[in-house]
Order: C-alpha cells, then sequence, then structure tokens
DNA sequence: CGCATACTTGAGCCGAATCAATTGGCGTGG
DNA sequence: CCACGCCAATTGATTCGGCTCAAGTATGCG
C-alpha cells in the first residue's frame, strides 16, 4: 500500500500530509481504473452528469462545440487532474471529453463527494482549494482570450502547461511531449489553425519555443515569461491544513 | 428574523431549504454589512487574500491589469453573489475588485468557511455547487472571448446578466438597470470601447437590444438566444439536498 | 506503396483596433 | 438659468492582425 501511491493520493498530497484514514478514504475514489485510447470521448456535452473523474495517467481536454461548427477548448488535463467537477451543481454536462493519449481514469460518483464532505473536512478543504484553483486557471485564460495576441497567447498555453506539469514533477527539464495538434491549440486559443503554425514559426525564430511533433522546448523561460506577464501569485498556494486538522 | 431574510440566505435556499441551524450558520456570515460607494475599490491584485465577501445589494466587477496598460474584466457580481471563492487556495489575490454602484457587502474569513465545512455537510454541498457554478459560467465566457464576433459576443453578455438577475427575481420583465460602461463591457469583452459602441448601434438596428444609458431593453429574446446558441442546460441544476440531509 | 492526417506557405480579405474629432448629458458654480 | 467642464458615447478614416481559401509538403500507418 506504501510504495504503490495513487496518482489522486500524490496530487492531495501537494496541498499538505494526508493522515491514514484520510488516505483510505481517498483511496476508494480510485478503484476500478478503466483505461481508454487515444482519441476516445469520455463525454459529451448534454450527456448526463453524475460522477467526476481523476486521470491516473494520460492528457485529456474538454470542449464546447458551437453552432457555426466551429469549437472552443475549455480545459487541458494532465496525470492527476480531477475532471468534470464543474458539473456538479448540474444534471447535465457542459462540454465533452476527449482523451489526446491512451490514458488510465477511474469514475467516483457525485454522491461520494459528498460522503466525503460529512466524513473529512481536511479532504472537503483540499476538493474545495481544486476547485477554487481551477478557477483561477480559467479566468487566467479569459486573460488570454480577451486581452492578448496571437504570440502572447501561443507562448501562454505552452508555458501554462509547463507549469503545471512541473508542479507535480519537480525535475521537469525544459522540454516535454505536447500531445495537442495544432488544430486543437487553436480552438483552445481562438485561433486558426493556420495561425498556430505561423505564430510557431515565429516563436521558433525569435528563439523562444520549439515544437516538433509532439514535443516542444522552451528555449528562454525569462523572455517567455516577460512576454505573458507572468506573475509568481500563481504559486503562492494557501496551506489550511494546519487549521483543519 | 423571519420576514427580514438576509441575501445570502436567499441565495442558498435556491439550492434548496435550509435547516433552523444552518440558516443560522449562514446568518453569522452576514453580521458586519459595511456600505460602499461606486467606483470604491473592495481590493486589489496582490493584496493579501484571506476571506470572501458576499454582497448583499450592489452591483461590482473583478478585473486583472495586463501590463500593456489594458485589462479584462473577470467577472461580474449581483447582489447575493459571492465573491473572491476563487482566491480560496491562494495567499494573494489574483484579481482586483471594484463596486459598480453603491453597495452593501459582507466580509467573512476564510477559516469560517472550514467551520462551515466542519459543521454542515448541507452547506458545505451549496458552497461547492456555487464554486462549480461559478465555473460554468467562466467556460460560458470562454467560449464567448473565443469563438464569437462583437455582436454575439455583446448579446451574449447582456442575455447572461438577464439570466441570473432572473434567476433570483424572477418576475423580471425583459428590460433592467445595467450599470456598466461601454468601457467595462469592452474589457469584460476583448474588444475596444469604440467598437462597443458600433455593436449597440447594431443590435438597436437589428431590434434585439436597446441600450439608453444604464438601462438596456430586450427586445427580441427569441432571436437574442437563436444567435448566442443558448442551451438550456445553464437552468438544469442539480439538486443533491434530498442526499445529504 | 498509397492514403490520410498534420503541417506549412502564399494571396487576398475582413473584422475590429486605433486615432481623432464631435456630440450629448450631467453636475457644479457663477 | 446659463456657462463651463468632465466623462461617456458616437462617428469617420485608416490600419492591421488574423481569417479564409487554396495549393503544396511532410510524416506516419496499413
Amino acid at each position: 500500500m506504501s510504495g504503490n501511491e495513487s496518482c489522486i493520493v500524490r496530487h492531495f498530497k501537494h496541498y499538505g500530509p494526508l493522515s491514514e484514514s484520510d488516505t483510505k478514504l481517498l483511496q476508494a475514489l480510485e478503484k476500478e481504473p478503466i483505461s481508454g485510447t487515444s482519441g476516445q470521448t469520455l463525454w459529451e456535452e448534454g450527456d448526463k452528469a453524475g460522477e467526476i473523474c481523476t486521470i491516473k495517467s494520460g492528457w485529456a481536454y474538454s470542449y464546447r462545440n458551437i453552432d457555426d461548427g466551429t469549437r472552443q477548448v475549455l480545459d487541458v488535463f494532465l496525470p492527476g487532474d480531477i475532471v468534470g467537477l464543474r458539473e456538479f451543481a448540474f444534471k447535465e454536462r457542459m462540454s465533452g471529453i476527449k482523451l489526446l493519449t491512451d490514458s488510465v481514469i477511474c469514475r467516483f460518483p457525485h454522491n461520494h463527494l459528498i460522503d466525503i464532505f460529512r466524513d473529512s473536512t481536511k479532504l472537503t478543504t483540499i476538493f474545495f482549494s481544486i476547485s477554487a484553483r481551477q478557477q483561477t486557471l480559467l479566468t487566467e485564460r479569459l486573460v488570454n482570450l480577451g486581452r492578448r495576441n496571437a504570440f502572447e497567447k501561443t507562448a501562454h498555453l505552452v508555458y501554462e502547461l509547463y507549469m503545471r506539469l512541473k508542479r507535480t514533477n519537480p525535475e521537469l527539464g525544459n522540454s516535454f511531449e505536447l500531445p495537442l495538434s495544432q488544430q486543437i491549440i487553436a480552438d483552445a486559443l481562438g485561433l486558426s489553425a493556420v495561425h498556430v503554425s505561423r505564430t510557431f514559426s515565429e516563436l521558433r525564430e525569435e528563439n523562444m519555443i520549439c515544437r516538433e511533433r509532439n514535443h516542444v522546448t522552451l528555449l528562454d523561460i525569462e523572455r517567455l515569461e516577460s512576454v505573458i506577464g507572468f506573475s509568481k501569485a500563481y504559486l503562492q498556494e494557501q496551506d489550511y491544513l494546519s487549521y483543519v486538522s
């Protein structure tokens, strides 16, 4: 039980130490892992919503289809992330989810979440923090879509993913696998795929980001941070667990 | 105690009936109301974050200043809304808040929220639902900024506010006070103020929305809904409280 | 080897930005 | 009651970032 720590437990420990019983409660959420393959749809907009998922391994994204045939990518999910928290308050899915790589995921029903609210103040606090953090990421993307040009948008997306990967994997170097096609990046940034291609060329010419296939290298992190107006407040996470326990 | 129901209690009862003790717990959050005047800053980006606020009356908005001198409006808050949930997980404010009208607000510290997590599963569930709902509104705005043109963006913003007002005030007709300048609307939609002006002219010519001063009238709600691809899923909120109690 | 999918590159166009001048409403003070 | 000034909104002229359409190049897979 000890050595083989589940992904969600690792994710939660980011917020502070967990007691034996909390760990057990959490691990109950990750039984019955399901394997999925790249491109697979987990659910679609309008499906009944009654459970959330953890991503044990792999990448996924959520999206909304627009009437005119285009779509907006809302979120990119990485290993350890929780998917579907948004719909806790709703009966239907507000967005679809597709896998970007072969993945392993665990589903658990909203009712279990409420059981946790009843049984563990500490886990409740962490779940609430995670929901708050997701909101913060969304507002950051709002800034990205509203007030930045294509160059800054693209730099920001790559940098956000880099920071999120580094958060759970501190020894990450300055390059990583990015299983997003230019079309998906375009749909996330409100651009056309053609222009995303041009923008990556520019980022390459400026010696800031090099993307080849599904692999990106950050060539000049300092300049990246200055272009996107990076603020370290991102990292200043709160620690309430001392108060809780 | 009965007749004079506080705003947050009314907001929470939207999710289901509350017990005597839950109501008391909630009301404890709304003691010491503070009056503020239009234009006042509640807090700025980078300020220490340690409390959330309820808006008893009045309107407010949150924003991020961008390096190039522009800014992005992230949220518009209406009476009964909860402000600052986003920063629960962080030590600093990620965005500033300003009042749009003279308002009455109540502050309460994050620690009290955790007390509620410990003492009431029902209120915890509601708080979690509210956080989830805020996330959903943010993703809807992401679609707005990413994949709609100025005409649709503007129609959507007005319509979103209309629906949110109507949610807590069902007998609302087809017009209401909108205390947002065209500059603020521009900052919310990622447009220039000049273009917002032109867009409202267009909406007027199309007999869809009429805005004069701070008053808007929805002239053709059906056509509005079709332009922005309105989906009723917005309204299909979940009811977990039966499970909780 | 051939096909499908992803990406690149060019030409022309369009929606929204910017700059600049003007109008209108409203509060203040004479 | 009018003159002044401030701010919000309108209108026009011009520019520009990113889109669309279209053709061509990799790359990977059966």
